[in-house]
DNA sequence: CTTGACTGCTTGATAAACTTAGCAAATGAT
DNA sequence: ATCATTTGCTAAGTTTATCAAGCAGTCAAG
């Protein structure tokens, strides 16, 4: 035993989420504001990666799923709108390789850890443009 | 009073529809209050049925829905925040899961990394089955 | 070094959601 | 009649989401 406290759907915040996703896709506040059509102020999305509003309106939601192609859902539980009663699909016996990571192997809690860990590269190396 | 709108009679307001409920069920604003466990005030219920309140948050309307045993989806819709679309359905029936990866671009290195990564997060959850 | 175009981020203001306290009109019991 | 309770409702205040504007830092030329 390694782990006294096996981490259990340790959902990071809203916020979080947020900004490894635009981190991930290397995107800048003001480029999701224009991507969205100006529905999110590129003030407004940063004061949400920073966990400085409790409640976004399911509008800002909505327009940042489809910005960044993640479930709606995913996001109005997140906030806190949805219950997370759902459980997570229990796929055992997934075994297959993981050809350019085709996500349909990939359960939420390793989404959001690769998420994090692939921000966290990024961050570390500059941009090659 | 009532004015028959002969056009559309489903075209009813989100107050309309609440208050027309709450009457049916012969339920009073106080009542309902307590039903929903504080959630929804007596008084903001009364503005609610009068049209005073554009967009009350889904907290709100989820709240509403239990007790009034009407589905979630139809005051979400009322209140303007889902299109009135009889099927949600977009293009592409089958759109499983999220690729939150699978439209990126990750360098060859990158997807080295967090193989090696996800390799070392399974082997660590993993192990016992 | 200076300029300029970026970046993320903060702040001050505004509108709207939401609550608290209370009103007037019923109803009912004494 | 008076008192108590309950009804729906609203005016006034508090809280919050949301934005426009601007600030400091970075990086690439000029």
């Amino acid at each position: 035993m390694n782990s006294p406290h096996p981490d259990k759907s340790r959902a990071q915040s809203l916020g979080q989420y947020l900004a490894n996703i635009r981190t991930t896709k290397r995107m800048s506040l003001r480029e999701v504001e224009d991507a969205c059509d100006g529905v999110v102020s590129n003030a407004y999305l940063s004061q949400l990666e920073h966990d400085k509003i409790n409640k976004p309106s399911p509008n800002i939601l909505h327009a940042l799923a489809e910005v960044y192609a993640v479930p709606y859902s995913t996001l109005m539980t997140k906030a806190g709108y949805i219950a997370e009663t759902q459980s997570p699909k229990k796929k055992s016996g997934r075994h297959a390789q993981v050809p350019t990571f085709a996500t349909d192997d990939l359960t939420p809690e390793e989404e959001e850890a690769l998420l994090e860990y692939l921000a966290f590269l990024r961050s570390r190396k500059g941009g090659s443009k």
